[in-house]
DNA sequence: TTGCGTATTGACCATACGGTCAATAGCATG
DNA sequence: CATGCTATTGACCGTATGGTCAATACGCAA
């Protein structure tokens, strides 16, 4: 009723914010776009839903017409960034022929040029670090999608090495070796996370120094020296 | 003088809060104290004043009185409990004889054993990998503090190893190498953090492969396999 | 063109939090 | 016991934030 006493053409009186209707298909990971942007220049606690609205460039109610509050956002956040991670790296590996040691240099420069590109995995890590003991369900992920599924495959690969000669028998049956093996490239993450890609060890001379010591310390040995 | 009206003997009426005047070099550390366990449970952003405040027992304002701001407590709580954190294993590292495979096993030992207790170092890590991007002196602090003089002292290691013999020439110059062999320690550390202490890889177990792994690609081969 | 369902807004609320300050009381000194 | 310094309190302030809701207008279907 009022407005129909201010029908002038000026875009001041009602300002009715450009509205564009969008399907919930489109909105919702317009959202959790914003979302994981918000969250991971800020943190849980510092992050705020109006930011995660002006990014979205929406208004800070819409949001919860698609999530019921913020930790839910950041679940859903987590969980959407979260794509398919290791099925690529998977598929890729064993089609490679060769020798194992082969293989798995081939598999270390993968996760290494991951690392270096990858700034997204690296804001998903942190917040993993920062908020795991405060949502178990971030932890969980890491364990089963991404501990257990790289130190599968590097289990694995260990077994093939073993089997082809290439590699000391003793490898294939040493707890945590995988998680041993593929360690430097976790550090180097997390260094450069702390670090920031200038200062932080250098990537490329990490592989090399990682997959040097690594092939040396697995390799046979002609004579065991004692 | 309105308490001249209230003279009564139960507590309620002024209610004066048990007051016990503390000297400044006493309040500081208790403080200071405090707030590494707020900040350290919540993270930055998450940490409330009035939580510090009542960890510490005191009233919320006092803090103000020894220091200026949120921010300036938690430098001053990082700097705090980033105390001397390596001379003892600098000045224990040498003094050991014997072939220095096993010193470099003795300095390994020693860093595992600070992961697998140390609570208080793996709370600062969190705080480093969470919040050093908006405070660049804890990434300025690690870098000189700790990564640096670890990687130095690793290096000293690599390169006796070289001069008594024990370990391929080629590890002396290899850039980056200090930090592959100090890896796993790190990377375990951030298991532990991301998955709690029953959860992540096994620290002892994590320890012998990594042991393992590293005096046999360090020492010198009999044959290079080729 | 009309009508309807709902995506979208903006104003609003309660609260929580960082920070301030005048008043107060513990303690050392004389 | 009187005095003065200051450590300590608790009430207070402005703001920012998570969350709510009634009103609104977009776009589809009839």
């Amino acid at each position: 009723m009022v407005q129909h006493e201010i029908p002038s053409r000026d875009e001041t009186p009602p300002r009715t914010g450009a509205r564009r209707r969008l399907a919930p298909e489109a909105r919702t990971p317009q959202i959790l776009e914003a979302a994981f942007a918000e969250f991971a220049e800020r943190g849980y606690a510092g992050a705020r839903m109006a930011g995660v609205a002006t990014r979205a460039g929406i208004a800070k109610g819409l949001i919860y017409h698609y999530f019921p509050s913020k930790s839910a956002l950041f679940l859903a956040t987590f969980r959407a960034a979260t794509g398919p991670a290791f099925e690529a790296a998977e598929r890729r590996i064993f089609v490679t022929g060769g020798p194992v040691r082969a293989m798995l240099a081939d598999l270390i420069g993968v996760a290494y040029a991951r690392l270096r590109e990858a700034e997204r995995e690296r804001a998903l890590f942190r917040l993993m670090v920062a908020e795991a003991d405060r949502f178990p369900e971030l932890a969980r992920f890491y364990r089963e999608e991404v501990l257990s599924r790289a130190a599968g495959l590097v289990h694995a690969m260990l077994h093939a090495g073993v089997a082809s000669g290439e590699f000391r028998p003793e490898v294939a049956e040493m707890p945590c070796l995988a998680e041993a093996v593929m360690a430097p490239a976790v550090a180097g993450s997390v260094w450069r996370l702390i670090l920031g890609k200038d200062d932080a060890p250098d990537l490329a001379a990490l592989q090399a120094a990682h997959l040097d010591l690594l092939l040396a310390g697995l390799a046979v040995r002609q004579a065991p020296a004692r």
